[in-house]
DNA sequence: TCGAATGAAGAACATATGATCACGAGACGC
DNA sequence: GCGTCTCGTGATCATATGTTCTTCATTCGA
């Protein structure tokens, strides 16, 4: 599916060029061979930069609607659970959410984050296609970015794409140890508590939302077992968020697992202003809704039928 | 030229629609046939959706480049002058470089504005026209509005456009008074003194630049002679910002024009952290580059042609 | 030094898109 | 009631665009 994130970034002289094709092609309605024309080069070229420049995030199609496109369902979901703001992308079936879903969040922020502003992130697909389409942005704007978690593995794919390198803060450590001992050491650790004590000073955070299924990223990375979710399950988690799993109600589960987690927990996750959560999809409904009933989140980003689905199981 | 506003705003019921189609085309990729299909609707009507959506600003394309598309000049701009940012749109032989200006112009604001902020914006038609393409993005974002300077009639047409009324506030008196007294009566007042109050509270603010020359809005709209004009052009005057004019070397003149004039005055722009300039154009290459050096704004967009000309003028 | 592999570039084609035209339905004035 | 006008609609066609295939050059390894 993820085609491969191809070259990273342009030379600086290429992103010129493509900056001016994009702009007599978007802004001066020039066509390609107009275009091509113009600057010496073959219609097939300007097209392929075009492509090239869409692919890479510096062209953005902005769609300047204060929702998504569903705006019956995202005001239901505000006043249900009292969210700041909701966001539901229209439905298209059997497809690929989540790239839907990081386009989404990603849109989202690039009108909200502003310069050198710290923006936390969660790990999960939806997170990390959500951060590499911010590439740009947090570059330009100057963003940091803060893990909530340990793991650095799997932050890398998102935070790979810029040469934002230099504001990245990961927490040093694993998201998971074998020791509840283990767990304190770390999170005692200088590095790790400076880091941890930024990712709280956060104005947003991104987070994804795990369902306690078996193909939950949690599992496909080795971060858990499948007979762990099956004790989680048994418990009554029905979904995680930054690897801290909760019920139906949203109360977070007293689980031996959670005191070896190396990150934050929820409580220090909601002093962060805006935590927005990007999720969707059939299997994490109930993980969605639960998380939204226990405020552990104040934005949400989903799609149609997931709304829906949300809205539906609720009079329960 | 202008093709006119056409209807101002949408229905709610079609912009959801409208975003609907707009999310399936652009982000998922689908043909205007297959979006037809699905929400059984031709592809033709599809196709006139999308032209409207992108006419009205409800699709934006966003071109996602720290400049508009000349680095270099960019640069030199900014060293010249010690602007805090520089934006040169490519160049477009003998082309309406006033709606591109108005949509470098949007562009700038759309990253940078945020919610709830205030924005204090001059006259002219490069800033109306960034007015009306930031419509949707204003009201979303709850954006205030308020002018640099009297002259009501002359900011309706960038205002008029959004249903931003609520929160715009123009200063209620005419730009040029007929005697030094009736504008120090008017500045006086109770409401105008509010409103220049808060626009001295803006974090930004959208300003044009006008040349000397006999073409200016100032004349245009009957605020100024060309009898006046050429006595300021003897007097130094190489542009004006908000009615205010400034010599080659940026310095205000002493103009009795200036006492009759309601609005801010240069130093009190100045107070504004992030001052926007936009402007280009052959005519206004002395006027911007004397503005520059006058240090009367800090971001200067402009385009290719103008910022060669402009850097060109320099070495005098 | 040769050959295979990789990637860029263009040609030809298929498809998607937008422009123009023609039609029909309602609005309005007569 | 009738013509006329405007607006929205769909049909047709020219054009713009993207895709596929082929060619060519360049790089890497043997």
């Amino acid at each position: 599916m993820s085609e491969g994130t191809d070259d990273l970034a342009f030379e600086p002289q290429e992103e010129e060029l493509l900056s001016r094709v994009a702009w007599y092609y978007y802004h001066d309605g020039l066509t390609q061979s107009e275009i091509g024309e113009r600057l010496n080069l073959s219609r097939i070229k300007i097209s392929r930069m075009l492509e090239r420049g869409r692919r890479m995030g510096l062209i953005h199609v902005h769609i300047n609607s204060s929702y998504g496109g569903c705006f019956a369902l995202e005001a239901r979901l505000q006043e249900l659970y009292g969210l700041d703001e909701a966001r539901v992308i229209p439905a298209q079936d059997g497809e690929i959410i989540i790239e839907r879903l990081a386009e989404a969040a990603s849109q989202y922020f690039m009108g909200r984050l502003q310069e050198a502003e710290m923006l936390a992130v969660g790990w999960g697909a939806t997170v990390m296609g959500a951060l590499q389409r911010l590439a740009r942005t947090l570059s330009y704007r100057n963003i940091s970015l803060v893990s909530l978690t340990g793991g650095v593995s799997a932050y890398i794919e998102g935070v790979a794409s810029g040469r934002t390198s230099q504001n990245v803060h990961l927490i040093p450590a694993p998201l998971v140890v074998s020791h509840e001992s283990v767990a304190d050491a770390i999170k005692a650790e200088r590095h790790v508590i400076d880091v941890m004590t930024m990712a709280k000073t956060a104005n947003y955070a991104l987070i994804g939302i795990g369902a306690v299924a078996d193909e939950a990223t949690l599992i496909g990375s080795g971060y858990a077992t499948r007979q762990q979710f099956e004790t989680f399950r048994r418990q009554g988690a029905v979904g995680d968020i930054v690897g801290v799993f909760y019920d139906q109600t949203g109360t977070v589960l007293d689980l031996p697992f959670h005191r070896t987690l190396v990150g934050l927990d929820l409580d220090s996750l909601r002093q962060i202003p805006h935590v927005v959560a990007a999720a969707g999809g059939a299997k994490k409904v109930d993980a969605i809704r639960a998380g939204a009933k226990g405020r552990h989140f104040n934005v949400l980003i989903t799609d149609e039928a997931t709304a829906q689905a949300i809205i539906e199981g609720e009079p329960s």
